[in-house]
Parts: structure tokens; sequence; C-alpha cells
DNA sequence: CTTTAAAACGTAATCATTATTATTTACAAA
DNA sequence: TTTGTAAATAATAATGATTACGTTTTAAAG
């Protein structure tokens, strides 16, 4: 997912374009990897001084929603990175920088056999650590 | 993990005895899914009005510590569960009800060689849906 | 029994997130 | 270009989960 799809799938369902969604989708495209609502305001905040938690989350929602966004739950907060469409994956994140490494393997098709009886609408699949450049610093 | 196990790691780490915390463990030892400290202050509130918080969470936090209970994250929401110590394992977890069966694949040694570099430290694997008896009401 | 370290109480604070109402703005049609 | 309107944003306030704190109570060891 980069700017432009972004931008057109908000044109194509009849949101609004802004500065502030479109320096939103900036950051999350530069980005790799999962940051939280503090980090996006952190990174808002010059350009847009006093903007409100409403945007910030209101947005991040809105995006999560239209898939723009995925998002996962790390210590007790949502973070969000930019789509990876196209293919199912799972990631390794780092738990220092939140940088994500896509990992393609995915388990599910050895467990279905484990689970006859049990209705599967979801599955989480996560590895944490230290990405390369964490453990050198 | 039963009570005379937990009970034991207390003792064994000097850890008071308190019927309330033989009650917390009681609770958790008949439920066999993901409970929230909600769900445990309902239980408790009938025998102990007006028990803290405090008493709940820091209870919580210790037997988690003490990995006679295992935590996940739901929707926001600290969820707990009796241990099931001994063996490597994942859960499917019941979204209506909590309820969670075993999953013995465990998908890393799979994945470990698209992982060169990356310090692992930790991982998650969940399986979210409904179970059978969810399924039929 | 007495001691004492831990547990629990009562309450307030914190942190992330969501809701509310009023104001402002993007954008399309006149 | 102007204007109407629905959407976006601001400025709080509220909520819900969790943690912190000072005091009192209690389990359990001597």
């Amino acid at each position: 997912m980069n700017m432009e799809e972004a931008l057109g799938i908000l044109k194509q369902k009849g949101y609004k374009y802004t500065k502030k969604r479109k320096d939103i989708l900036s950051y999350f495209d530069q980005e790799d990897g999962y940051r939280s609502a503090k980090d996006l305001l952190h990174f808002m905040e010059p350009a847009y001084p006093g903007i409100s938690f409403d945007t910030i989350y209101r947005n991040l929602h809105l995006f999560d929603e239209l898939a723009i966004l995925e998002s996962t739950e790390l210590e007790g907060e949502k973070h969000f990175r930019i789509s990876c469409v196209g293919h199912h994956h799972h990631h390794f994140i780092c738990k220092q920088c939140g940088i994500t490494k896509e990992i393609d393997t995915c388990p599910m098709d050895n467990v279905k056999g484990e689970l006859g009886g049990f209705q599967i609408e979801d599955h989480k699949f996560e590895i944490y650590g230290r990405c390369p450049s964490c453990q050198a610093s």
C-alpha cells in the first residue's frame, strides 16, 4: 500500500481529502513498523500545534477500517502500520523500535485438523524480539 | 496446574495464604478459559462486598508472574486463565465465552529460517472463533 | 502471645481511548 | 465564484482499565 492507493480508497469511498490525512498517511508510508497513536501525535504536533486526540484516533480507526492501515495490540496500546495488502502474512515485530519483518509462514493449514467443530474466525501470529540494528546498538 | 500446585508455589515463595487468594485460584481452577479482572471481581463480590481493585489486580499480576496464571490481551482488556504448565502450547479462544482449546501445533520451528539475524524473544499464536457450544446457542 | 512483613482497604491518580457539541472546512452544484 | 451541506476538526469532558499510595489489618513464624 502506498499513498496514491490510500488516497484513492479515500476518494472512492467519498471521504474528504485533508492535509492532515495526507500527512498521517505519509507518516505511515515512511515508517516501516507498528506505531502508536502517541507516536503519530508527536509526528503531527510540529506542523499542527494543538491537534486534537480526536483527529488522531478517528483517522486511525477510519484507515484501519478501510484496510489502509493494519493494527495490533502491543502492551495495552493499539499500534498501526501501513497495510501490506495482496497476500496473507504475519510479522516479526521489534520490541525496541517497532519495525516489522514479514513472515510468509502461516500455521493455520496445519492447525485446522485439531479444531473440528470449532468455527475459526480469525487468528494472530506474531513474533517479538530485536531486529538486527537494535541488537547492534 | 491445579489448586494444590498453585498454593504450593505461593508457600514456597513466601507469600501468604489468604482466603481471598484461595478463592481467586478456585475461580480460575473451575473456569477453563480466559477471564478478565472484571469477571473475577464479579465472582468475588458476593463473598467479599466492597473488595478493592487493588486486591484483584495485584493478585492477578502476582499469579501471572509466578506462572500460576497465563495472560493475553483481548480487545483492550487483559484476560487470565489457569496456566497449562508442562508443555509449550497455544490456544483457540472462543470470542463469545472465552473458553479455550489447546493447540499443539507451534509454528516457530518452520519460521526460524526466515528470521536470520533477528533475535527471537517471544511469540504469540492465537486462534479466535466460536466453540461448538456457542455455535449451538 | 507477640512481632513483623505482607496483604488488603479506601481512595485517588494515570493512561489510553471514546463521546459530545460547536465550529470550521472540503467539495460539488448553482 | 459563491454558496450549501455534509464531513472533519477542535476543545473539552467522560469513560474504562489499570496502577499507586498511605493506612490498617492479618497470616504466620518465633
